[in-house]
DNA sequence: TTTACATATTGACAAGCATCGATATGTGTT
DNA sequence: AACACATATCGATGCTTGTCAATATGTAAA
């Protein structure tokens, strides 16, 4: 995956609005006017949220008649959450390089 | 933690430049002007976004002398992975409402 | 086929953010 | 003290993004 998809991904959790949506879809699926009565903000601006949210991937949208449905997709937060295993990883020994600015 | 403390964290992750810096830095510590050869920005630049790193708490800097060295703070990889395990947990009771919505 | 409602899209604006050159600060060396 | 070097900060600029009112689209009911 390369760092374009990472950002991707981790665009979902850098707002504080789309945070406060997420807190709200763990009580599980939602629609979308249940979460305008829980956030304070305009239907325009919930709807562009929600795009993004799916967009990532970490939110699941299912149309039903008049309403849209949200959830949490657990798989691609388990997937993030893979994602930083790589920081967290044992160094690979082929990435080590020498320092440039070593004490003499 | 609230909602505004969880963006903190994940701004980290949310810019391609930070990413490729935290991938630099997976093969452990690296002094700014390593990363500076290695990502193709400003040192002006750079600064920045290491400061925003190290405020995320992910990325820890010590000094030495004229240099900064700059290496992953795994803990609080962990740490962000938990939050994101907030969202994957099972649903709390408590925090399930009825739809506004149902279908008559 | 009107009417009412839920959601998406558009266009405009303001705030935030990445970027850089220039400069400041701090550190070691001569 | 003077210099060279590494990094941080400042100020300006352009791009991105969050926001909303207005409008469009789609759906169900009367």
């Amino acid at each position: 995956m390369n760092s374009a998809d990472v950002v991707k991904v981790f665009k979902a959790f850098c707002d504080e609005r789309r945070v406060e949506i997420l807190q709200q879809l763990r009580g599980g699926e939602k629609c979308a006017c249940k979460l305008l009565e829980e956030v304070n903000i305009s239907q325009a601006t919930l709807s562009h949220h929600m795009k993004i949210l799916c967009d990532s991937g970490i939110v699941n949208g299912r149309k039903d008649g008049k309403w849209m449905h949200y959830s949490i997709n657990k798989d691609a937060c388990m997937a993030a959450k893979e994602l930083l295993d790589e920081f967290v990883q044992k160094e690979d020994a082929s990435m080590i390089t020498g320092d440039c600015c070593v004490k003499k």
